[in-house]
DNA sequence: ATTGTTTAGTTGTCGCTTCAAGTAAGTGCT
DNA sequence: AGCACTTACTTGAAGCGACAACTAAACAAT
């Protein structure tokens, strides 16, 4: 047990304005899509990951990588999506293990029609703000931190 | 409906790296006071907040300002604190609709026994990995997004 | 071949957060 | 003083996520 090496006021205020953050801007895109589009942040960032990748189709596995969510999460999230038609389920050909899922006309439909309000948000409430040095700086400062919060780059797609 | 500024290639990266930092540093900070101290990240913020106030006593709407939370999840959880004798409630005496939230002496140890971990698990994550220089950037451009998420400065105490 | 291990996902349960509704105290208007 | 309105919570129901237990396919070793 060695002696803690506390916080100087510098770093204080940082960490309370860093939490600050985190603690705010999940929930205003929360609030924009739900409002907008009727969908959760994550919701609307699994459709947007499958519709990024080549022929809207991934399987959950790596699915979950990029969201950052267990399998479990997905599983049960995936199978609302479902429900909803903005995706289906299938098994893959070459893994019997593995679910794919694959965005549907409609699931296309909705994350085209919801991106331009988010992106809005997100210019708002971030890029705005911000003058095009803070935007570079930023850019740096999460890279550090991804090196040591995800060190395989699970998110980010390519794992 | 004007047309879109889509994010700029640089723009979109940042964006992304952002919203990787914001899905993980939460989930690393919950995890380490889960398994060293047994609370969660906000029962831990609630008693630290109750712990740095004067006379060690908040009004729940002062508590739901700072911790950005409902009134209604902060009732339930000073609700399961207060069983596990961590804080007390009481009826405030200069306005009868207001509960007080007070840290028992097993609260403060609590507290003062978790810090430590929290802050070692603080530098580890965002302090240790950044330079002085880009501390001191990301305070500023916290400080900048906060004009935005946060006008009104209900979190970082005094309203 | 068979056995054990790993990988991929699903399902059920529990706990916490949100949401809607309700209560009670304070405030403003007349 | 009386009435509407606002504020400050509290409570119960519903939904989502975490965890644990389970199934099934692939792989590895002998």
């Amino acid at each position: 047990m060695t002696k803690t090496r506390w916080l100087t006021d510098d770093e204080r205020v940082a960490w309370l304005r860093l939490v600050a953050v985190t603690m705010l801007l999940p929930g205003r895109l929360e609030a924009e899509l739900r409002r907008d589009a009727g969908l959760s942040h994550f919701e609307y960032y699994v459709l947007a990951m499958i519709s990024e990748s080549e022929g809207k189709v991934l399987a959950l596995s790596e699915l979950a990588s990029r969201t950052n969510s267990s399998l479990s999460r997905l599983s049960h999230v995936v199978g609302r999506l479902d429900d909803q038609g903005f995706l289906a389920r299938s098994t893959s050909p070459t893994d019997g293990r593995a679910s794919i899922a694959t965005l549907t006309d409609d699931g296309w439909t909705k994350v085209v029609a919801s991106a331009p309000g988010h992106v809005e948000e997100v210019r708002a409430v971030v890029f705005d703000p911000l003058t095009a040095r803070q935007v570079e700086e930023l850019s740096e400062i999460c890279a550090r931190l991804l090196t040591t919060l995800d060190p395989d780059h699970r998110l980010l797609g390519l794992g």
